[in-house]
DNA sequence: ATACTATATGGATGAAAGCGGATATAGTCA
DNA sequence: TGACTATATCCGCTTTCATCCATATAGTAT
């Protein structure tokens, strides 16, 4: 039975705010960091407990590694998408993050344009 | 927000096990440790944990303090009655609770009567 | 092969959580 | 009032977890 798993791996903040620029997108690992503004390690070890419980996938673009919902995971536990849609309409913290999804979406750069301070006052 | 709240009071298998003997029950506290068979303080927190999220509610009759689902909470947030359904359906650990409740029910015995032995072997 | 970079992981730390046993609290009943 | 009991809470212990910094790994490109 992995369904405590799952309930674990979605209650913290951080990982729903991972799940929340995610639920429409798929993101390498630096574009979540940036986007969130948290470290790589942890951006990475967040990313790693949403794998184990199988809510992400990920596949690899070179040294990318881009991270995706499981929708079959989705499909078995159809809850997993309504919290993540819970969180996205309620709560500023999680619209904000969004805003800067679609803003680093829109403005057309790639990963590593970022990594020269390309936008984003952030980095 | 709360919504984390409520996903880290579920994220727990005793929490659970306790959702799942009340989700159409009204049980006090010490029947809810003999079902379990848990200890009185291990019980009495995890119901606080519950209260303090609003996922429970509960009233008192004498010194028994019977507890529930709060309706309001699960109308708010339907994927908790979801999340409920789904370990009962699908884990033994869940449906051996339930029965225990089941028998402990039909056989028509109070709290009081059990603290006498009565019934079930666990006291 | 070497330098470089994206990601993962090890180590350390502090905070949170789960647990049992003991005790406090509050209500009941004689 | 005093004995009794259901529940809550405190203490101490152990485990898990989130986080950061530093380092390892693996893939790229020169």
């Amino acid at each position: 039975m992995d369904l405590i798993q799952v309930m674990k791996a979605l209650a913290d903040e951080t990982r729903m705010r991972i799940l929340n620029i995610l639920k429409d997108e798929e993101l390498c690992v630096c574009e979540i960091e940036i986007i969130l503004d948290i470290t790589q390690s942890n951006a990475s070890r967040h990313l790693n407990r949403l794998t184990n419980a199988r809510i992400l996938d990920n596949y690899k673009v070179g040294t990318y590694v881009y991270y995706k919902i499981d929708e079959k995971k989705v499909k078995e536990y159809p809850f997993i998408r309504e919290i993540i849609e819970e969180h996205t309409m309620k709560d500023t913290l999680y619209q904000k993050d969004y805003e800067r999804l679609k803003r680093y979406k829109e403005s057309g750069l790639s990963c590593d344009a970022l990594k020269e301070g390309k936008i984003f006052k952030c980095c």
